[in-house]
DNA sequence: CTTTACGA
DNA sequence: TCGTAAAGG
């Protein structure tokens, strides 16, 4: 989900190349593996899964996807969510009720044989579990990759990472970092460059969003950028009705922020949420690393436990270490 | 999503 | 070589 503040930010998104993106890309694990997990399925949903059933499309996902940031000069780190926020509990109940439906959809249309309607159904029923959390960061440890444990928001620590020069920019399809503060967001990371629109395939590159541009642009501070977001509604309140970027902009422009809280939000607590987003919870008890990935351990992990083709994974591995020297991992030190 | 296979 | 379809686990 996250904040819908694509209309208002479409005008500051710039395309970049992959010579821009080398450096430290702090990324946002749980968006990234909805992604890989909601994506990489089968045309009628099923996603890629072991000889017992565990689903593996998130393992196929970073995998890949991390191989190539290597070979680009990317050095990614992974921040996890940590505890929500208590104002988030009524959205993380209303995401499973929806999952819950999703599934089961999902398992209708199968039976009608709407292969369409099932896709988009289990896509909707994605579900980040322990056995994904975990078995993802069992990979990226493998692969010399460092992630970290946010105390609260992965997207806040992602925002205050890149503000303190630990990470060059965030990494997340939302907005939300934006809200937190991040200087730089670049959303569409991805190698292929190709994603499916309305059943037609269209090239897509990654975009950079400076938020100093963002908010010259539309004469607003980060605050009233906050502030647009309540309005329209975020991970931790109900949007107001009828409140689009458009108004809401407006809205806050004009001041009248106050006045629509108290008359359309009565049962929302604004000045936390204001707060949350102002001065989330962050840390700097971390150290970022980076290491060559450990192939045997990968291949074992991957083909051993996992039963992915060992040729596959050889080779995307192998890749990496046969270079030239300049696209290696050593380079980096 | 990313890689791989395959026909133009 | 390029563009599109299919596979991957």
């Amino acid at each position: 989900m996250g904040v819908p503040l694509r209309d208002l930010l479409k005008d500051y998104r710039t395309v970049t190349g992959w010579e821009d993106l080398r450096g430290i890309a702090a990324v946002d694990a749980f968006n990234t593996l909805y992604q890989f997990l909601s994506i990489i399925r089968q045309p009628d949903g099923t996603p890629l899964v072991d000889g017992s059933g565990r689903v593996t499309s998130h393992l196929s996902g970073i995998l890949f996807r991390n191989m190539n940031f290597i070979q680009k000069g990317i050095r990614p780190v992974y921040v996890y969510d940590g505890r929500p926020p208590e104002f988030k509990e009524g959205t993380i109940e209303e995401r499973r009720v929806v999952r819950d439906t999703a599934r089961e959809q999902w398992r209708e249309a199968l039976e009608r044989g709407d292969i369409q309607e099932a896709a988009k159904h289990a896509r909707a029923s994605s579900r980040i579990d322990t056995g994904v959390i975990d078995t993802s960061k069992r990979l990226l440890r493998l692969m010399g990759i460092p992630y970290i444990e946010a105390p609260s928001e992965g997207e806040a620590q992602i925002a205050h990472m890149v503000m303190q020069g630990s990470a060059q920019y965030a990494v997340s399809q939302d907005y939300d970092t934006l809200l937190f503060g991040t200087p730089v967001l670049v959303r569409n990371m991805t190698i292929s460059g190709k994603r499916k629109l309305h059943g037609r395939l269209i090239t897509v590159s990654p975009e950079k969003i400076l938020a100093d541009r963002v908010f010259s642009g539309l004469s607003i501070s980060r605050m009233d950028l906050i502030r647009i977001g309540i309005l329209v509604g975020t991970d931790f309140n109900d949007g107001v009705p009828g409140i689009g970027p458009k108004l809401g902009l407006r809205a806050v422009r004009e001041g009248r922020f106050d006045a629509i809280v108290s008359e359309r939000m009565p049962d929302v607590d604004v000045p936390d949420i204001l707060d949350f987003f102002e001065h989330p919870p962050v840390t700097d008890d971390y150290s970022l690393g980076w290491e060559e990935p450990d192939t045997d351990g990968i291949i074992s992990m991957l083909c051993g436990e996992y039963a992915f083709s060992e040729e596959r994974v050889r080779k995307v591995l192998g890749a990496e270490v046969t270079g030239t020297g300049q696209k290696t991992l050593s380079s980096w030190f």
